[in-house]
DNA sequence: CATGAATGAGCTTTCATTCAT
DNA sequence: AATGAATGAAAGCTCATTCAT
């Protein structure tokens, strides 16, 4: 009935994922070896193997988190009477998960460039998330029969500006105001938006 | 009276060249060994290093190509008449460069994330891109005084969105037409470009 | 109660050590891989790593033995009743070490021309002894106030002939009556030194 | 009838073996390479292989100038009337050989350690002087019948006095000053030779 | 004779992984 | 569970030597 408290094996698997992301942070994902995450747990070298596989197997582990948080941002419901709302609200859920895991994302996604199965993660849940916002754009640009782009390429394009984005600025540091930078994002998007849905395509 | 041919050293380093960029495209630039390049280029292990000292050293030759291509087309003159057509035109510009030179895009990108000078190179070119699409905005932008996003960050997420896009598609092959893409591109773009100069941004 | 006795990694380390003095006396230092130790050792490539950065570092850990004990010697007390006794125990000194280390002091001096570490450990400890015998020189000769060669340069050279003579007897193997070798030594010191104090100098 | 002016061949192997003394002074004997010697040289690297069959051949070219020198010290007739004249020529023409040919003599002592015929050719050498300085001493100490050192005992050790002296004085470059060091080396040899000739030896 | 590109054996070092304790 | 010594397969890089031009 009790929360039982961590065992050993919890709380030394526990260290592991944590000095793992202290190692990726400082040496990145190539350069950080076992030998570096060991130290940094302060476990010896063998105890790695008892828990993980590999590095590739801890990562998964600290991997698949994020990629939950970003599956259940992209499955949220959304309010279709407040589109400004819904916009900054899904602009700013993902900026806040790239400011929170910004070690693991960047680490996925270097990762991703080696292996499939990282990969394979991200472009699913990238895809994921286009899908959701062609919707969108679909049922806002319903009206629109004009030769236009259609919505999946605006999604896609859209979802492309804000993961970059925030991947340039919260992983790599490039500078810039969080207000300013939202309502930046805001503004393209939901100018593209309102293009879309006024059908005003061919005239611009 | 006749271009001096190739001499001998020249066709083995440009055989070097092209070996390299076919076994980076085919295992990544960290799984690429110099003996999967040498293999490639039909030469022995030590000419390699009669031409460069290391694998960075050769892909620096490679990228330092394309950056350039890039640099030019952030410098190229911009119509300003033909609002739409130079949009138009310079994100037709990075897609047929990224379609061109995926191979060491990908490349160069994937370095970027090891090695300080790769990553410079990147930002720089990414910051003379963003400096140069701001002073446009900027531009069409000046009459509006309310309180908007800085023409900055616009310009930021503008060119993250091409960028990733035509990354997104043509490197790592996120199946898009052509015409359709390019069109989405140049909708967000444009839409964004008319909402500041319309000054209409707190109505949004 | 009892010494504990050698880990297992102790042990390993004195292995490589011995297998390294083994190497060194078959190939000298600059023909003696890495690999000529671990076979002689029976481990290992990657275990010499464990323990030793380079050949460098475990012949250092070798060359710092031999140097202690010639420091050692240097600064033993130097009996002053007793003149020839006392040269005759710093000569035989010299012999017994160089007799019992000859090994390791063939790599050093070899490897001192090349690194500049060892080259002073050379250095120093050579000045160290001519330091010594020129106080001890000095002090026998102080009465004499004629124009004579420097009490250091005359240590320098009964050093230098004591060491080298060693050197080529019990290093490179010329070949000496162990008796007839040490009398001939004493008595080029003795006489030397009795010449200083005779302050016959101008005279011979 | 005229001197025949030096052939195009016989200035190249004089460039080669100039720039090999630099750059065995430079480097050492086992850094400097032969690309370190053509540079030097101005020759291509394939130059090299016309003239000498590879690094140890060139020096074998430079030490036996330098060998002829010494042996011919050693061969030159020694006046019996002025002892002490002749100790003097000797040493001072032993140590102004080193002087003048310290690279050489530096770079062949490197060698001989790893190289049989340069070592066996530093044998020799030393075994002729020694063999000399013995003769020299024998006649001077033939009256002496007593138990003392034999004369290829003392005849070595002061051998090795004097080559090492001037190796560590000239090669190594350990400081002194020229008359005070002969006049050590001289008063060394000098009182030894005279208590040979004395036959006090069993009164030291 | 001279050139210099090409060769490839050889050496050092790293590090993921195993396994006896 | 934890330890940490041992393993050995890879790489990277060097350089003496060859040889076609």
């Amino acid at each position: 009935m009790t929360a039982t408290p961590p065992t050993r094996a919890e709380r030394t698997a526990s260290r592991l994922r944590l000095a793992a992301r202290e190692a990726f942070a400082e040496l990145g994902w190539n350069a950080a070896r076992v030998e570096d995450i060991v130290k940094r747990a302060g476990v010896s070298h063998g105890t790695f193997y008892t828990y993980y596989d590999n590095k590739s197997a801890l990562l998964r582990d600290l991997v698949e988190a994020s990629q939950g948080d970003l599956a259940a941002l992209a499955a949220a419901p959304w309010r279709g009477d407040d589109v400004r709302g819904a916009i900054e609200h899904v602009i700013s859920g993902v900026v806040d998960l790239f400011a929170r895991d910004a070690v693991v994302i960047k680490t996925w996604l270097q990762a991703a460039r080696e292996d499939d199965a990282f990969r394979d993660l991200y472009v699913d849940s990238r895809a994921m998330f286009v899908r959701r916002v062609a919707e969108h754009l679909s049922a806002a640009s319903a009206a629109s029969g004009r030769r236009s782009p259609s919505a999946r390429s605006v999604a896609a394009a859209l979802v492309a500006m804000v993961e970059h984005f925030a991947y340039l600025w919260l992983v790599l540091g490039e500078p810039h105001d969080r207000d300013d930078a939202i309502a930046a994002l805001v503004l393209v998007w939901g100018t593209a938006l309102n293009e879309l849905a006024d059908a005003r395509l061919a005239t611009v």
